[in-house]
DNA sequence: CCACAATGGTTGACGGGTCAATTAAATAGG
DNA sequence: CCTATTTAATTGACCCGTCAACCATTGTGG
């Protein structure tokens, strides 16, 4: 059957390979790993917000926001409190320092981007946006 | 300063959300992990293999290789035995079920990937191949 | 009003990866 | 030859994600 497998083949091992290298490369450049900073990335664009809201936009498992959340308060990068209005949710917000660091994080994040991207003109890059949001609806799909 | 960087950014996500879909659900679907899957590919296609050798074609820490070998092992997939020409090594091979199982994964997974790629005609999946390598060169490069 | 569901969060255990330290074997060089 | 270095593999500790169990709180319907 399929014999010319090794094209496609070729991608599932290239997606894998690529997630092991951007990862580990992104947290060397920019201090922080990329989940945690789109965690401080939502906590940027607003001023407090409850913990399973930032799950539901950060989609990863509620057990890991509330460990990312308890490094982030011990280094003093957010804060949480109790909603009075409701005892069960916590609400976080960043901290002074936290709304500090992001903005370097920021820069490094462009950076790394942009030599992530390097060689890729705005076509490409489109494109290149295109594929991969077909790639994520064939797995929603399956 | 850069202010479309929405475009951009994304792919970052998009990268990462893809890598959170492929990895569980090719396992849902193959009855294997990925990682585990390219260990027993490259044992398929070879009688014989030191750890050494098959970390390296793989790509991941030798403490993880020596984990999943383990557990081949014992569900009896796989066998080790020590190089008698040099002992330090060990000598990873297919048991004959093994091999037989291979015959299941390697149809599940091109299952998958014809799945995955759902919608891509020959000359984008070879555009998303060539992309995926310009970035993984990127990476390295950096 | 009260029992029962639903919701938000935490914790423990597990899989999968990393790194660092250790052990055993082989190889080199004085 | 014997020490010193390199090499292959293992182990333990850690990070990050998952799931499942649990607790506290809130909401709901008889």
């Amino acid at each position: 059957m399929t014999e010319h497998q090794s094209a496609e083949d070729q991608i599932l091992e290239l997606l894998q390979a690529l997630n092991k290298g951007v990862s580990p490369k992104f947290e060397r450049c920019a201090g922080i790993s990329p989940t945690r900073l789109r965690l401080l990335h939502e906590l940027y664009q607003v001023e407090e917000i409850s913990q399973i809201s930032l799950q539901r936009e950060i989609d990863i498992d509620a057990a890991a926001v509330t460990r990312h959340l308890k490094g982030l308060e011990e280094s003093g990068t957010i804060t949480r409190r109790n909603n009075p209005a409701d005892n069960r949710v916590t609400l976080v917000s960043l901290t002074p320092q936290g709304r500090d660091r992001m903005h370097c994080y920021r820069e490094e994040k462009n950076r790394f981007i942009n030599g992530l991207l390097d060689g890729f003109d705005d076509a490409e890059r489109k494109r290149l946006t295109d594929m991969l949001i077909r790639l994520q609806h064939n797995i929603n799909v399956m």
